[in-house]
DNA sequence: CTCATTGCAAATGGTTTGCATTGGG
DNA sequence: CCCAATGCAAACCATTTGCAATGAG
């Protein structure tokens, strides 16, 4: 397992490091994937790939999962979305207009973290931070108030 | 629409001041909540209500949801769960190991939000933060190793 | 050859919906 | 009375699984 990747990697090496085989219906998943740099939905993803079965496209998309090179994130609903990941570690940005994905790092969160595990009674083995904005293109189009329909977990 | 509530707010009232009837059902549903004060799946509520139908339970849950004295958040692996609010804005701590959410309130949160919106392209208009957590009785039950076997977004 | 991988279809889990019935106000 | 609210069962949606067929090493 390679440790460190600062850029996109390779998720066919991905796989292959991994033991898996590269197979043409993976490369298939894999091909597209790399080409949604907004994120994407398993079904989206099953739904352009007719030659390749349902299962075989979530059964990819849960490697590259597992392998750390495809995040899995929420929407303020709770209903999936996955994107590629650039950065080692980093949290997103979900534009609830267009639904594109951004990524975003902050290592003041970090910090954050640490001085907050203090204030836990208990011992934080992880987090999920997300962010849900309007992007600037949407902010550009129209000008109208963006309005959550759905709950919580969700703060202004 | 009530403003304010530092604790626990009355969820009958709640739903008699949007306009809804305490009924029965309803009444069920929220005696069981209130005393979770651990978190609790809907599912998890129908059964503890034989007598009350699973719509019945679901919808009674949106509407609670929908009023904000109750929050939907998310495990790691995406799987939904509720709890009752008691701070009016805040986060959660959820014990991966007995699955306790707990609530949790930090004003230098807010600040850094602030902070971290100049960072991003766009307009912040919600976001999402959860912390995965040992919390301190289960650390003391067991001195294992904390495995998140599902993936992402997930960060150390 | 042999085992990983696939596709299909059926199963699942959580949640929603249609609809006829019921029960408060 | 009448409409909101209920229960039930069926519908749904995303995801998973069993299993026999396939294909790459």
């Amino acid at each position: 397992m390679s440790a460190t990747h600062a850029t996109k990697p390779d998720l066919i090496a991905v796989l292959e490091d991994k033991g898996y085989r590269a197979t043409m219906p993976r490369r298939g998943v894999i091909n597209l994937l790399e080409r949604k740099h907004e994120g994407f939905t398993a079904e989206e993803i099953n739904h352009e790939i007719p030659g390749v079965g349902r299962a075989t496209v979530y059964r990819t998309i849960k490697l590259l999962l597992e392998a750390g090179v495809v995040c899995k994130l929420a929407l303020p609903d709770g209903a999936p979305k996955y994107t590629l990941a650039r950065y080692e570690h980093h949290h997103h940005t979900i534009c609830l207009k267009c639904g594109t994905v951004g990524e975003f790092r902050d290592v003041t969160i970090e910090r954050l973290l640490r001085a907050i595990g203090e204030d836990i009674s208990g011992e934080i083995v992880g987090h999920r931070i997300e962010f849900y904005i309007t992007c600037k293109q949407c902010l550009k189009k129209k000008r109208e108030l963006v309005t959550v329909t759905t709950a919580v977990s969700l703060a202004y």
